[in-house]
DNA sequence: AAGTATGATTTCAG
DNA sequence: CTGAAATCATACTT
């Protein structure tokens, strides 16, 4: 590595020695040994290619046709070739293996759980169904959303799609272009197939990166766009209130312990057309905030206390049972607050209807 | 527009 | 895992 430098430095400073006039072994054969003209002549080749860069394109292109023709050339490539397996060794020492990276490898797992870079349609089926999951099995009114969702999401693979392409095309349009570029520079100098490959490398390393960005973009654009359609939060609808009813009716009338068992739930969620997860939430929420304030709820509780009796009186006089889920443990204290029925677990250490009717 | 109601999610404890 | 409590984000009301 600290060898090249120093071999640059020689040869520059040969060559500028021996640059002024013509080919000066002609003149001076007789004078200098042999050795001295070579000398002058390999400085003068490198300083031609040195200076190649600063000529106009046709120039060059005489001057390389020259140099190529020049009789000293092989011997030139030779001490190149040399050289150049010299500095190779020492490089080959620092050759990359490339581990597979961990960001890259999320992004695309993303997206291809999202079914943006997976196979065309379908794809994104798995996601879409649990976020419908998600967002509750009352599908009929959310598959208009979807449908939008879904445009917007093949919209953006296409953008994707068409991007990636795009970069794939100009990594290969520029690696090959650099290939042939040293493909040619190959006749003059010393480049390995290795070399080649390891440039190829580079170029696509370097593509990839942009590549990354693209995927990176890509995947914040689908996160917002989930966001937006289908996190259930931003959807909200209120339950109907036929729904909202048959809630209530059973919260108020297992008010002293508002915990439907699981049947209960699902018959809940069956006859709400909501899911058994909804009404978990709901009564979630039910309890903590009847809890909270009482006296706000009284109005309610009373309403439907009363509306429960006079289901119940109807009930008995028709000789008819078909009443609202029934809870295991509570079932019947709908019209006589403040019985001391044991609970499994006793929500209220009051009867909430005795501490706040009178 | 501001305030309230409400369904869903998050965090935490048992 | 279930439920309490806090919180979020939207729907609805005034």
């Amino acid at each position: 590595m600290d060898e090249q430098p120093r071999l640059m430095h020689s040869h520059t400073g040969v060559g500028m020695a021996g640059h002024p006039g013509l080919p000066q072994h002609m003149q001076e054969g007789t004078g200098g040994t042999d050795g001295d003209g070579r000398k002058q002549d390999i400085g003068d080749i490198l300083q031609q290619i040195m200076t190649i860069t600063d000529q106009s394109l046709d120039e060059a292109q005489a001057r390389k046709h020259a140099l190529n023709c020049h009789r000293m050339k092989p011997a030139l490539f030779n001490v190149l070739c040399e050289i150049k397996e010299k500095t190779v060794l020492s490089i080959r020492g620092a050759q990359e293996e490339e581990p597979p990276d961990p960001q890259l490898m999320r992004l695309d797992n993303m997206l291809l759980a999202e079914g943006v870079s997976g196979p065309e349609k379908g794809g994104g089926s798995a996601a879409a169904a649990a976020a419908a999951a998600a967002s509750g099995g009352a599908g009929a009114d959310n598959s208009a959303e979807h449908s939008d969702y879904r445009a917007k999401l093949s919209q953006i693979r296409q953008i994707y799609h068409t991007e990636l392409e795009k970069y794939e095309q100009a990594c290969n349009e520029f690696t090959t272009h650099v290939m042939n570029l040293l493909r040619e520079q190959s006749r003059t100098r010393p480049i390995s197939p290795k070399e080649i490959e390891r440039m190829v490398n580079i170029i696509h390393r370097k593509f990839s990166s942009i590549q990354m960005q693209l995927k990176q973009s890509t995947c914040e654009a689908v996160m917002i766009l989930r966001s937006r359609f289908l996190d259930a939060r931003r959807k909200r609808r209120n339950f109907n209130k036929q729904a909202t009813e048959i809630l209530n009716e059973y919260f108020y009338s297992h008010l002293s312990n508002p915990y439907p068992s699981e049947e209960a739930k699902e018959e809940l969620a069956k006859k709400c057309a909501i899911t058994v997860a909804q009404v978990s939430n709901w009564f979630g929420n039910k309890r903590i905030r009847y809890k909270k304030n009482i006296g706000k709820f009284q109005e309610e509780a009373n309403m439907y206390a009363a509306r429960t009796a006079v289901n119940a009186a109807n009930a008995s006089s028709h000789g008819s049972q078909a009443n609202s889920p029934s809870t295991p443990n509570s079932a019947g204290e709908t019209g006589s607050p403040c019985q001391p029925e044991p609970r499994a677990k006793p929500l209220y250490a009051y009867c909430p209807f005795c501490l706040h009717l009178s």
